[in-house]
Formats: C-alpha cells, structure tokens, sequence
DNA sequence: TGCCAGGAATTGC
DNA sequence: GCAATTCATGGC
C-alpha cells in the first residue's frame, strides 16, 4: 500500500497542449490510465521498480506547467530516475517550431497547426510495454486490441495499491511475467495462437537477457539499426517497429506508410476516392521529413475528430 | 450480415 | 521475388 509522499513540477517547453494529450487517451490506449479529477494517474516501471503518478496541469497551452504527485519513492535518486522518465514520457522537452513551419506550408495539412498546436506524444513507458501493445495491435481495431491488452495485464500482473483510493491500478506486466504465461492462457482471453506466441515469444528474449530493450541502451541505435536488429523477431514486421520507434522512443520522423489508420486519414484529407496504397502515402508524405511521426500522429488523432472531415 | 481492422507469416506460382 | 492466403475475433 502506497501513498502520493512526492511532488514534482513539471515544466514543459510552450506550447503544451495537455488537455488534449489526456483527451486522447480516454479514446484509444486507456488500458493503463486512469482520469480522477483532471488528473492523469498511472503506474510506471522504472529500473524494475514500479511506482504510482498523478499528474495535473496547472498552466495553459502557451504557460504549460505540470505538477505530478508520486507514490512509492525509496529514495532522492529514485525521485530523480522517476522525474526523468516522465520528462521523456510526456515529450516535455521537445521542440516543435519547425513541425508547425512545414504544417503551415502545405495547402492540405495547414488545417492541422492550430488545432493541434502543442498535442505531442505521450510515449509508452518503457519500451517492453511499446513493443507488446504494439504486437496486440496487429491488424485489430484499436477498440477490441485495448480490450485484449487489458486482459493480459489482468492476468499477468499484480495492481498497484494506493492508501485512502477505492480503486487499485493496473501494472504493465514484467517481462518475466509475459515470458511465464502460457499459450493456453492468452488463448483464454481471445489472442489468437500466433499473436499469443509473438508475445510470450519477444517477451521470453527480453526475460532472458538475448534482447536489450533499456531506453537508455536503445537510444545510442539509429532507426535502421533498430529496425535491422527486430524485424528478425517472429511476429515484428516494418509497421510493428516503425510504431516501436515512435510511440516508445518518441522517435519523430517515421512514416509508417502502410498503416491503416494513416492511409484512412489521408484520404479523408484530400478527399481521395480510394484508400491511397502505401506507396501513394510515401509520395504524399515525401516532404514531411523531419516530421513525418508527428504528421502522422495529427492526422491519426483527425480519425478521432468529426468536425475536421466529412 | 459481411467486410474491415493503426499486420505478419506462410504458401503458391 | 511478389501475390494470395491464413490467422481470429470484435466492431460497425
């Protein structure tokens, strides 16, 4: 049993727009958070340690400042571990100047710069729990891969308890948690068998030590090294790393040109009158380098957004 | 109801 | 090598 005992403010680089960042994940990827009164609550894995945050904004788009209450430090360097992590977890550092420059040079995606000036990433919070979402998500609607990922928590891992708080809160499983299940059990919850075996199967390399996926050791690879080194991995192709690399790294200029989502969104855009190919997308998309996740990420967050297409 | 879903592996030619 | 098929099930 846990209590908030720390406090930490968080101040972003302007624009910060975290009332829309939160919005988002009420839609899509709410597995593991919790919304109680404006506040964004989760848990985190850092060092193997887990740890409960509830973070809150109290500033503006243009004055951004972030107080986050922590439960379960031990120690100051355990605080300052936690506080780093969610610098790079809350994208606080990035500078977009340049995003929204491209953005206003394009007669098509001009429409995006105000509406989503300063939305950033939240990344996954650490790359094991990216890589498995992202597996989970293979080829299924977000709706039904959201409900598999919060069935294996649920099986996998223990909640994180928090004193005088009704609710308790879900803990990404650890590696050696997945890397323990069995097929069978995944296959209870509705994986199917091969998506069950990619998962206990990348998990298992990662609980055995054959696999690194430390941030810190991952951030020294560039993006061909990374994609060179895991799409060898049965059951991760381009997409899957493509989506490793930006939602877990918070690498910004990938174009997953053939992901579903994006191509949808593309055509409502242009009002195209067919699901453009990938290699349509990669010729409409030749020139947003080097901002090609961040166009992405908008025009995936657009599907979510009646009033921006018919 | 039938097709599609923010794919990947396998098979077939 | 590239195209077609299979995997599995919910969502709309």
């Amino acid at each position: 049993m846990y209590t908030f005992q720390h406090q930490i403010r968080l101040e972003p680089r302007p624009p910060y727009d975290f009332a829309r960042m939160i919005s988002r994940l009420q839609g899509v990827g709410h597995e593991l958070y919790r919304h109680d009164n404006g506040s964004l609550v989760r848990t985190i894995r850092v060092k193997n340690r887990v740890y409960g945050v509830s973070i809150r904004s109290e500033g503006s788009t243009l004055q951004p400042l972030l107080v986050a209450d922590i439960a379960g430090i031990g120690s100051d360097e355990e605080l300052m571990l936690v506080s780093g992590h969610l610098r790079r977890m809350l994208s606080l550092d990035a500078d977009l100047d340049g995003l929204y420059d491209k953005l206003e040079q394009d007669d098509g995606l001009k429409v995006l710069a105000d509406k989503y000036n300063g939305f950033r990433f939240i990344l996954e919070s650490d790359p094991f729990e990216c890589m498995v979402k992202t597996i989970i998500g293979q080829q299924l609607n977000l709706s039904f891969a959201a409900t598999l990922t919060r069935r294996l928590i649920e099986t996998a891992s223990e909640p994180f308890l928090i004193q005088g708080r009704e609710q308790s809160y879900p803990v990404f499983p650890s590696p050696d948690q997945v890397a323990n299940l069995k097929i069978e059990q995944l296959r209870a919850l509705q994986f199917s068998e091969r998506k069950a075996e990619y998962v206990i199967g990348f998990a298992q390399e990662v609980a055995q030590g054959s696999l690194i996926v430390e941030a810190a050791e991952l951030e020294k690879l560039t993006n061909e090294e990374l994609m060179e080194r895991l799409i060898p991995l049965r059951g991760i192709g381009r997409w899957t790393v493509e989506c490793f690399l930006m939602f877990g790294l918070g690498r910004p200029d990938l174009l997953p040109a053939a992901d579903i989502g994006l191509r949808n969104a593309l055509r409502n855009l242009y009002k195209l009158d067919h699901q453009p190919t990938e290699a349509e997308v990669r010729a409409i998309g030749a020139n947003w380098s080097p901002w090609s996740s961040y166009i992405t990420y908008y025009l995936w967050e657009s599907l979510n957004e009646k009033g921006l297409h018919g």
